[in-house]
DNA sequence: TAAAAAATGATAACAATTATTAATTTATAT
DNA sequence: ATATAAATTAATAATTGTTATCATTTTTTA
């Protein structure tokens, strides 16, 4: 990774944030600074990024979302190589509301926990990284 | 909601799933035994069913993904009115991972935890419903 | 300072999802 | 049962989010 004014401000931009924007919001603010800088670029640089592990992006898995018949909590395991969700049906951690509501100022309704690695398919023949 | 054979159908495939699919592998998958059922119409019951509760999406939050500055593990608050994320600076729950791996069969390099709720911002006056 | 490598801006292409609309199906009230 | 109203559908256009392409410019290396 060269040095690049564009990623420097990409990067600068997203740390004054801490409401988590999108690309297009990063994007629209850089403009008022850099009236030529690209979208394409900003996204570029938002990846590039993350994969390097300087920011973090944050999604459940990458492309479309996915859909569960079970209506039941529970928890889910991602395999970060093939993109499979698993169920994890350990019990729930009622206590984790209470622990997050002395941090939170606002209506707590309940959470999702998602574990991450690599599964038995996968194993540790992974050639993926979004 | 009336009845509609397709809803019908589209939340039996869904059933028949332990891997949560997403919306274009259900429509695939229902093309061979209705070759006349549409992609709009597979998307329009998932979004319905999932909006009554019939059936569950998983995402992090609606639309693009989102980015952040920091990179120490941290938890976060998703406010399911305006969509706003927060960051959550309690204690990471390292006990999680050891209880999960009794019930996963892979390995787990970790695990992210996002509480859901309303926003002081956003109070009682929410009309969304993603 | 010239050559090689990497990054950019502009935009096309692609992917995921929703909106539109005329036709059909389902529910309701005779 | 049947006419009417309401909901749903298939087909497809439109929208949104993101990545790919490519000629040009910038950064690094020699």
């Amino acid at each position: 990774m060269n040095y690049s004014r564009q990623r420097e401000e990409v990067q600068e931009q997203l740390g004054f944030h801490h409401d988590h924007p999108s690309a297009d919001v990063i994007y629209s603010e850089l403009r008022e600074k850099d009236p030529t800088i690209s979208l394409a670029t900003v996204y570029r640089n938002l990846k590039l990024l993350a994969q390097n592990g300087v920011i973090r992006r944050l999604t459940f898995v990458s492309g479309a979302d996915r859909f569960e018949p079970n209506i039941n909590p529970h928890y889910h395991f991602v395999c970060d190589c093939c993109g499979k969700v698993f169920d994890v049906p350990m019990q729930a951690a009622e206590t984790l509301d209470e622990a997050a509501s002395k941090y939170i100022s606002g209506k707590i309704t309940g959470h999702d926990l998602v574990f991450h690695g690599i599964c038995d398919g996968c194993n540790d023949s992974c050639e993926y990284s979004a």
